[in-house]
DNA sequence: GTATCCATTGCACACGTGTGCAGGAACCAA
DNA sequence: TTGGTTCCTGCACACGTGTGCAATGGATAC
């Protein structure tokens, strides 16, 4: 159906082969001779097959991106970093999201390799170790994005979740609170623990307690989640004065469920989130967040991947390479002292 | 490197079109030896090679889809619809954002050819005209979603702009409001254009005036612009009373500039926005909106590419095929009656 | 005139998979 | 035994592109 360069050799009066160097720019071909080739693939509109290409280099010019979830706006910004960085130097994306499904999971694994993407970049916090594990056996060239199961995995790009979770724990110990809660998204993986974590520590370095009941996971990082989690922090006999939030989608539903409680923010109790989302700025209050560099995030981890694809660099076993890339706290007006009488000395 | 049917077929002792059949499905060849040859490959760790395959089939499983950004929660959703649809057929989506920039755009084209994509999805409304032809010309089926050059495409989803511009206007004439304004989006091509015309139709059938000033477009549709905008509104001798934004993202920026202008939504001055993305229902007050059924029309979308591509439907410039879904106005508290003093009868 | 060299091009094969057709084996009937 | 049928498998070619090597032809040097 479509043009072919033997169909440009035939009107050209000569093989296909000098065709194909012509086309591919190889000076060994007489430059008027390419240059007619060249006048008459553009004039029968010739598009090279990437089938064909790949089949026989052995290369694609695809990478492989494997997300969580295309709703979450978080990882559009990185998805948006890797094609910036990646766009100029001639690769493309093949875009998959697991949406923490297992069996969608092997499906874009199985996909992945029957496409031979040149490698594959895994920004799924939660995605299966197994699968990941299958694409290493097959040689795939992989750097795993704030991937909770990197012990496999040689090249990563990493969030430093635990010192983003201290420097915002600090700012609400800074600020005088002492019952700060933390509200976790069990589907994120390691992601959460790590917050989890550097919300330990600075309350241990603090010598704050940290009462069971004041740390809670829901099952997902939607809005609505924190709305309805946020009502069992308030039962509780000493409700926090501060609540930390897995993410900003989280924070803003629990905005949400305090402004429906009628409690207002930060005068009773501040709140803030995680990852600097666009829409955190927009909030009433606006949130005190942690500002993930995301699309930083994104154009690293495409720029290692495309390293490890230098043909030069033959031995990607010889080295580990793992970069971790911290974030700065963002305060705005969603956190403030605690009242007076909310301080709880018993 | 990777194994291949050959590497099979040397294994079980049998030519690799056997191999080939077997791993088919194709019953001509004996139970037994399939089943051997099934474990064979199972063992060996054995990946079809997609390339290889599309080169024989001229069928690559693989569906482009372009968008205007990835970073814009509105395409986020239409992507979800699609990929819902499409994954459960064994199609796997190639994604692409056009970014409004024209060379990033016909470098999209150019590798959606080249890949030998079974079709395209382009949902990106301001998608360059010439582009689309091209596609065209060289016969991929082309599904288009809100695409404004509709002409020379025979088969879109769209959703009615114009309906859903009178919906919201017809809310706000109904609440008492006279003075209503529009802010647009000039990248989005015609549909801030449609939306424009259902709301002068609308206005226009309740008899009310347009002043020129009332008009006005912003060159993105990011909230930061509709923060700036909405300065312009309120300098104006007689400033609306309400705004009808092009779209959500826009809305929230206007709510946010009116907040830091101390002016008091809906009480002051009305906003609705459209498209309801998730946040919508999270902004202060929580946004009267358009709820667009963003999903659906992936799903349509994609439903409609795949039954193009179905063997049987041979002749698909038999018919032109256009799908119209209308929203639905989603009232929350953004929108009111206009304060009685505000009312301008000269 | 012959040998040599360089520039240019074509031949032939390869990549991994799919498929039409022929061929072989086993079975049955005559 | 022969002929016909059915069932299974292999041969050979095709898809579109890239590339090592040989071949051609013209120019230059002797």
């Amino acid at each position: 159906m479509a043009t072919t360069i033997k169909d440009i050799a035939k009107r050209t009066g000569v093989s296909h082969s000098t065709v194909s160097r012509a086309l591919r720019g190889n000076t060994i071909i007489s430059l008027e001779t390419a240059e007619r080739i060249r006048r008459a693939a553009q004039e029968m509109g010739y598009q090279p097959s990437a089938a064909a290409r790949s089949l026989k280099t052995n290369r694609t010019q695809v990478l492989g991106v494997i997300v969580s979830s295309l709703a979450d706006p978080f990882f559009s910004e990185i998805l948006y970093g890797i094609e910036q960085c990646v766009q100029d130097c001639g690769y493309s994306l093949f875009i998959a999201a697991s949406e923490h499904d297992p069996a969608r999971e092997r499906k874009i694994v199985q996909t992945m390799m029957e496409q031979r993407t040149d490698g594959v970049i895994i920004c799924s916090s939660s995605f299966s170790a197994e699968q990941g594990r299958q694409l290493i056996a097959h040689g795939f060239p992989i750097v795993a994005v704030n991937y909770q199961a990197a012990e496999g995995f040689h090249y990563s790009i990493y969030h430093d979740d635990v010192d983003g979770s201290r420097q915002l724990t600090r700012h609400l110990i800074n600020l005088g609170h002492r019952r700060i809660a933390y509200l976790g998204n069990s589907h994120s993986g390691r992601t959460t623990l790590d917050r989890l974590s550097g919300y330990r520590s600075e309350m241990n370095a603090a010598r704050l307690p940290i009462p069971d009941e004041y740390i809670q996971h829901v099952h997902g990082g939607e809005p609505h989640l924190g709305q309805t989690a946020v009502e069992r922090f308030l039962r509780l006999e000493h409700p926090p004065t501060a609540i930390l939030c897995f993410n900003d989608m989280l924070a803003i539903g629990v905005l949400q469920g305090l402004s429906l409680a009628g409690i207002s923010v930060p005068a009773q109790i501040s709140v803030t989130g995680f990852d600097n989302i666009t829409f955190s700025a927009y909030t009433r209050p606006a949130l005190t967040t942690l500002d993930q560099p995301k699309r930083s995030i994104g154009r690293e981890a495409a720029e290692l991947l495309l390293d490890l694809l230098k043909p030069d660099n033959g031995s990607p076993s010889e080295g580990q390479q793992v970069k971790i890339l911290k974030g700065t706290l963002l305060v705005r007006e969603s956190t403030a002292a605690p009242e007076t009488q909310g301080d709880c000395k018993k």
